[in-house]
DNA sequence: CATATGACGACAA
DNA sequence: ATTGTCGCCATAT
């Protein structure tokens, strides 16, 4: 059986997989999502530690003020600029404008993933 | 069991 | 705008 841990982390990232390309989401608003209040570091220590061959649009992940994450200059933080830019998603002055850019989800798109039925992940 | 840490966030000064 | 605190919560030691 997966333990309560690794069903939030499966939400986590299944959360950010819905994540349209062209916007982001803060931490936060994915751990929301995900069923997860307060959880924004568990969202951060989950893309931190993510799998290999994993298929997740981490870049689209940005902290709630817009900046990105990751240590400036690190190769991460270089790299997630770079995913981004190429959805046209600007990011002046190293931070993305989230009035312009963050996802606001539909009704429909949350209620595809109803947080009861995910114990056989 | 006690601390420390971190790809966070909200808020006060 | 910047800086410091505190709350959160899974992991690591």
């Amino acid at each position: 059986m997966k333990t309560a841990t690794e069903k939030r982390n499966t939400r986590i990232r299944a959360t950010i997989c819905d994540i349209p390309k062209g916007s982001v989401a803060s931490y936060g608003q994915i751990a929301e999502i995900a069923g997860i209040p307060r959880g924004a570091r568990q969202v951060g220590y989950a893309l931190r530690h993510l799998p290999e061959g994993h298929k997740v649009p981490w870049h689209r992940v940005v902290r709630a003020s817009g900046e990105i994450a990751m240590r400036t200059g690190s190769v991460g933080h270089r790299e997630q600029k770079k995913l981004l830019q190429n959805e046209d998603v600007a990011i002046l002055n190293g931070r993305v404008d989230m009035k312009k850019y963050r996802w606001q989800p539909d009704l429909d798109e949350l209620l595809w993933k109803p947080s009861a039925a995910w114990d056989d992940e």
